[in-house]
DNA sequence: CTTGGCAGTCTTGTATACAAGTCTGCGAGC
DNA sequence: GCTCGCAGACTTGTATACAAGACTGCCAAG
């Protein structure tokens, strides 16, 4: 059968959330288009379609990138995903029974799959929830755009983060359910408030996503010396305008 | 000079909220490649982008259409804004100066243009003080994410609004930026849901907007016939009916 | 051994050709 | 007069051809 350009976008999509594409891949038009039995054309659209989406990135003649966002775009994801939820919880005034109880039912889902140390699909898990959450209080639109913005945080977990803390962010699920099942959507936004911050905290933005930033770090004057393990010396020479490498080339 | 995809999708945003396209006119792809001198590849990806983007809309093999949203999405977009909105004002914790020296300023020019009957650009402006709020308090991300939903509502405006009340939502502005240079976050954030809430219920979301607006728009000869060298007529192309929507494209 | 340059290869960017569907308008039949 | 059907024009959907820039690797010069 001949995938649509929402297939392949989705197919795509789907599959750097499921971490068996990385950030910093490059995704040669020519090889998803034989690969999917299409043309060039129906697989620009969709990377295009992501590029506005924020998932991937293209680099002028050099090819499209899943998105590595910086330590500053990474703030700038959480916050927007604090504003977002947090302001969904307190401008919501009362929560449906059914509602409740499709947030419960999620949660033990989740705890489930923690408990039998399903790795590849807990991450999805943890972040559905908050997907589930903005459509069952909010709307379509809402969701459609917690989604995105829940994709990019995924990215950012896999670029940055040094331990998964599953247990924990499902402790934290279950406390806002807690509260908004008590009537308190103060203290759910609030809750929310600081679940995000943690997983936020628990994020070491400080390291570097590439060699090539840390190598940048070596030729800034820097207070921060605790880092690069095994880093050739650069000779002073090194050209300081390529954005990155290409790590991984085969397929 | 050769314009990009970038221009082009910025081009027809603008016109399209600026009210020069109004909503259901149809966009052909032929004609926006003959006005841009360039191909239809690069029309076509920046309407590919503008859909995701929601502003328009492509109807398989019979165009791409400015969308005409329904009532019920009018109700998500303005949901969706009083969320993001009082959500951003409530995570807040201070503002600084310059912030507000900045909101008081163009609340001043949105008032200015109003007394000047600058009609043309005071949607552009009311709309404006809204981004330039998510811009100022939060970041970029959150900015992108609150232009794209104004141009929602602004087109969701030109579809239902039977009244313009500039003076009203520019007052408004006023009493948010004066709650906020009070410190009064919590208090600024209910004047923004009381403000949204106030644009909405202004609207008339019974009214039927296809037949009406088109209907309306045939039978008014062009006014204004000088307009940017580059821009599309609005009514260049009319289609005699609009397209109905396809409520759900969920999968 | 290092360094600079140059050609080849590979990738995306853009335009164009063709396929397939939709609407319009006219004419025949009733 | 009215309706049905069909052909033509017109529009988007998709693939392909070609152009232009970017990277790689080799080779010669110092």
């Amino acid at each position: 059968m001949n995938p649509s350009t929402a297939n392949i976008e989705e197919a795509i999509l789907s599959a750097i959330l499921a971490g068996r594409i990385p950030p910093g891949t490059r995704l040669g038009e020519q090889k998803l288009a034989d690969l999917f039995g299409v043309s060039r054309t129906r697989v620009r659209e969709a990377m295009m379609r992501l590029e506005t989406r924020g998932i991937v990135q293209v680099s002028a003649r050099r090819g499209w990138f899943v998105v590595e966002p910086s330590a500053d775009e990474a703030r700038e994801a959480f916050q927007t995903r604090r504003v977002i939820e947090t302001g969904l919880l307190q401008t919501v005034r009362e929560v449906p029974p059914a509602v409740l109880a499709s947030l419960k039912e999620h949660v033990a889902i989740e705890r489930q799959a923690i408990e039998t140390g399903d790795v590849s699909s807990r991450a999805c898990l943890l972040g559905d929830f908050h997907i589930h959450l903005a459509d069952a209080l909010g709307n379509r639109l809402l969701t459609e755009i917690v989604r995105d913005l829940t994709a990019r945080t995924t990215l950012i977990s896999m670029l940055y983060q040094p331990t998964e803390k599953a247990e924990e962010s499902s402790h934290d699920h279950e406390d806002i359910v807690a509260a908004m099942a008590a009537g308190d959507l103060a203290g759910a936004a609030r809750l929310m408030d600081e679940h995000i911050g943690k997983v936020e905290a628990g994020l070491d933005l400080s390291a570097k996503p590439d060699p090539l930033a840390s190598l940048r770090e070596l030729l800034v004057p820097s207070t921060f010396t605790d880092v690069a393990p095994s880093m050739p010396h650069p000779h002073g020479a090194a050209a300081p305008h390529a954005p990155h490498h290409p790590s991984t080339k085969e397929d």
